[in-house]
RNA sequence: GCGGGUGUGGCGGAAUGGCAGACGCACAGGACUUAAAAUCCUGAGAAGGCAACUUCGUGUGGGUUCAAGUCCCACCACCCGCACCA
């Protein structure tokens, strides 16, 4: 057989038929499984885009012999950096790379036979797609949770622009491999902060994979403690954040982040202020890169002149800023106890601070005793006035409960996930639908005039100064306040990449509607995504994006259900054929597409999904494909022996367990042992003189989601009706999965004496007699103490 | 350092606490062929033995159990993510 004319004459019949457009409102049950949607580079289909894509085709396509109604959708998450540097290269307009791009990746879809709905095919730089893009997050600026704020960009001095975390990746710039800086620059933020708390809350909802979970819980980071109310000699207050007030005797200093605006409030009364400033600027030079990575020794400044009270005890005590306080994690001060943290332990060290231990139990000439150290050990408090002597827990409840009663503090959370920098100061984006004007500040475009259209510009490379490139469009730029009708000027930041996929799942119920940006109903029948397949590199991030849009257009009652996906699982990464990373420096990448030339659609999806469990890393490795050809044309050959008939009795175990092993295979993703298995039927089936035609269908039917080319080509040519897609996927009988005999491990004190064939319903004692009888000599002078049986599998003696 | 994951023949990988190595790859022998390719059949974890068989074997060391790749404790190696989070 032509395996390669063969899948084109299917995929074009598929094309024609729109066999796979799923019906909104269909009666059956419906089913919806979502790919994270490519982004359409240069370089075209690969081995992180195809198994994912195989895999759940072969769900998709199960499912929908079942009886779901299934939605498998397909877009373009299309605005990105790649593009837009290539269009700076080329002059190239980004819309025209990217028209050609997509075209390209279609075509390869196509090309591995992927049952997408073609129909709901969205683009996240179409003006109908990015439109409510805006409006979304015109909800968002409506609601008080886009605001405008002084956040850090990475900036690169020589380039003169602002860069993206991944453009900036060890603190280098990507480009010219300067150090980048950190540029406070005013920018659009999103409150996710605010919704902590319900993402939290909201995973208990979902059916996520437990490692899943547990990655976003850390990154959400929630630590539970007290915050703290403080003040300074000279009157100021400001407040702390500690997860360890059982150990607030033993302060013996504060630090405030340098970039804590207290500092610069201070200013008169700090006796030092040219070091203070220096220290800033120091630290405000440093690079992420040295902050982070190489720097971990300790380094501050005293605020002399300073001093601040131990709200507890009243006692003074001096004040530092240091770069190891966070300005953008709790209040961007703290509570500095030497004896009971390492980092304040370290630093006490370096200036020489004194240090007051106040839990028992550790050796604190060697090291802070830290609360990982005391924690449930039962250790109690020393040097804490009326505290001392309770355990660290119960110290814990009473020093919160004075504190609230006094006003000095109360419990609380607080988080480590931070708001979302919304923005990029690039051209290839969506465009902030908001004005500024001199008389009324920021005003939404009027939800009638979305989108904002993206401009065409001369030149994409950003400013000198780091603006976007909009923002030399001057007539673009200036326009009229839709508030006061005065001249006011448009946003030039364009919105990040995260944008467009925070809520492109919903699109795709509803892709083509132009009065909302889906319709309530479609999004009520369609319902949570059923399964949500995607990368490991994307589950923090992105899925938490997703998520708290999701939220919030709940909250705002846009969307019927708080949770968008019910099932969040991996692939595993493909690794190039020696272990290694693939990666396009070091040349060992693999282009799946060739597989396909080579062998056709249907033998490289098979070679695919068998070279090992779809979940866990592998290395990539062509050694599948030639088996999975063989396979198929071993399959094909048996059609020579068809000849109409009923499945026979002495093939009905065979049919009816390969049915169950397909069956929970493709729900668990274990698509490599599901083809052995059909390759254990397809050998059971060789070996015999003819085959029925009944039994041949069992084959091609839990086949025919792996290949599902061939397997209609050979359904057609068995002309067998009605069509391979409207037979119902096949079932068994549970009896069918009893065999006759069955052939059972013989052990004696749980060592293997020998097997026999036995009938598995048995009873225990005949096995026993036979297995006594059988291994005779075994038994001869021994007594036997304990019998253990596992029908079907063993007998073991327990023996003296 | 923290979080997540992985560790099984020459290789990819299978095994609801129940016969470790299914299914394949590569390998060897054989059949078909003038020959090769393709295809088919057979063999094989390792060590020892002519053999029936014996012993050892799932990263290491302990433990629970009639029975452990699987459960528990302690460690080692590698991979991924985060990293001064108070």
């Amino acid at each position: 057989m032509d395996f390669k004319n063969v899948e084109k004459k299917w995929q074009k019949i598929w094309e024609q038929e729109h066999r796979y457009h799923a019906k909104d409102f269909d009666s059956k049950p419906k089913y919806y499984i979502l790919v994270e949607f490519p982004y359409p580079s240069g370089a075209g289909l690969h081995v992180g885009h195809t198994p994912n894509q195989i895999a759940m085709d072969i769900l998709a396509r199960k499912k929908r012999a079942e009886g779901y109604n299934v939605l498998y959708p397909i877009g373009w998450d299309a605005f990105g950096l790649p593009t837009e540097n290539y269009a700076i290269k080329t002059g190239i307009h980004p819309k025209e790379v990217t028209r050609k791009n997509v075209e390209h990746f279609k075509e390869q879809i196509k090309s591995l036979g992927i049952s997408f709905d073609w129909d709901r095919e969205i683009n996240t730089t179409d003006e109908e797609y990015y439109k409510w893009t805006q409006w979304i997050f015109l909800q968002f600026f409506k609601k008080g949770l886009a605001y405008k704020a002084e956040a850090n960009i990475n900036w690169c001095p020589k380039c003169k622009i602002g860069l993206s975390n991944e453009e900036s990746e060890g603190g280098i710039c990507e480009r010219c491999g300067t150090p980048t800086l950190q540029k406070p620059k005013s920018q659009w933020m999103l409150k996710m902060s605010e919704y902590a708390e319900k993402l939290l809350q909201g995973l208990d909802e979902t059916n996520y994979w437990e490692n899943i979970k547990a990655m976003q819980r850390k990154w959400i980071g929630k630590s539970e403690g007290t915050t703290m109310h403080c003040k300074l000699e000279s009157g100021e207050s400001f407040d702390i954040f500690t997860t360890c007030i059982e150990t607030v005797f033993g302060i013996t200093y504060f630090v405030l982040a340098p970039e804590n605006p207290l500092v610069d409030k201070l200013k008169d009364k700090i006796e030092n202020w040219d070091e203070v400033l220096a220290y800033k600027e120091k630290s405000a030079k440093k690079s992420e890169f040295e902050r982070t990575e190489l720097v971990k020794e300790k380094s501050g400044c005293e605020l002399k002149g300073i001093k601040a009270i131990n709200p507890i005890n009243g006692k003074k005590v001096p004040v530092y800023i240091g770069d190891y306080v966070l300005a953008n994690y709790g209040s961007g001060a703290v509570m500095a106890v030497p004896a009971h943290d390492q980092r304040d332990y370290d630093f006490a060290k370096l200036m020489n601070l004194p240090m007051i231990e106040v839990i028992e139990g550790g050796n604190i000439k060697e090291c802070a005793f830290e609360k990982a150290d005391y924690l449930g050990k039962g250790c109690k408090l020393i040097n804490s006035a009326g505290f001392s002597g309770m355990t660290v827990e119960e110290a814990k409840a009473a020093l919160n409960k004075y504190l609230e009663e006094n006003g000095l503090g109360k419990k609380e959370c607080t988080y480590r996930m931070r708001d979302w920098v919304f923005r990029r100061q690039r051209y290839w984006g969506e465009p902030v639908p908001l004005v500024y004007c001199e008389h009324c500040g920021w005003v939404p475009v009027p939800e009638n005039e979305l989108p904002v259209k993206l401009p065409n510009v001369d030149k994409y490379v950003p400013t000198d100064d780091g603006e976007s490139p909009l923002s030399r469009i001057t007539e673009w730029v200036n326009t009229t306040c839709p508030k006061c009708g005065q001249p006011a000027k448009r946003e030039t930041d364009v919105m990040p990449n995260w944008a467009g996929s925070s809520w492109y799942w919903l699109r795709y119920m509803d892709p083509h509607n132009d009065k909302a940006f889906a319709d309530f109903e479609k999004m009520k029948y369609w319902g949570k995504v059923d399964i949500y397949n995607g990368g490991g590199e994307h589950v923090t991030r992105h899925l938490l994006y997703a998520r708290f849009w999701h939220k919030f257009l709940y909250d705002n009652g846009l969307v019927p259900y708080s949770e968008p996906f019910d099932r969040r699982i991996q692939q595993g990464i493909i690794l190039a054929s020696d272990g290694s990373k693939m990666s396009k420096s070091a040349g060992n990448t693999v282009d799946p597409m060739e597989y396909v030339e080579k062998y056709g659609a249907d033998v490289s999806r098979l070679g695919q999904m068998f070279m090992g469990d779809y979940t866990e890393m592998k290395p990539w490795s062509d050694a599948t494909m030639k088996p999975c050809e063989r396979l198929l044309n071993r399959i094909v050959a048996l059609k020579d022996k068809v000849t109409k008939g009923e499945i026979r009795d002495e093939n009905k175990f065979i049919c009816a367990s390969s049915i169950k092993k397909v069956n929970e295979d493709v729900e668990n993703l274990k698509f490599n042992t599901a083809i052995s298995q059909i390759m254990i039927f397809t050998s059971a089936l060789e070996k015999q003189e003819k085959i029925n035609s009944e039994e041949y269908k069992v084959l091609l039917k839990i086949l025919n989601p792996f290949a599902p080319h061939i397997t209609e080509e050979l359904w057609e040519e068995c002309k067998f009706s009605p069509k391979i897609e409207e037979t119902a996927w096949p079932s068994y009988n549970e009896k069918d999965l009893i065999q006759n005999e069955v052939e059972i491990a013989v052990q004696q004190n749980s060592k293997i004496i020998g097997r026999m064939n036995i009938s598995p319903t048995a009873d225990q004692s005949e096995i026993e007699e036979k297995a006594k009888k059988e291994f005779a000599q075994k038994f001869e002078n021994k007594e036997i103490i304990k019998v253990v049986l596992i029908p079907s599998r063993l007998i073991n003696f327990i023996v003296k």
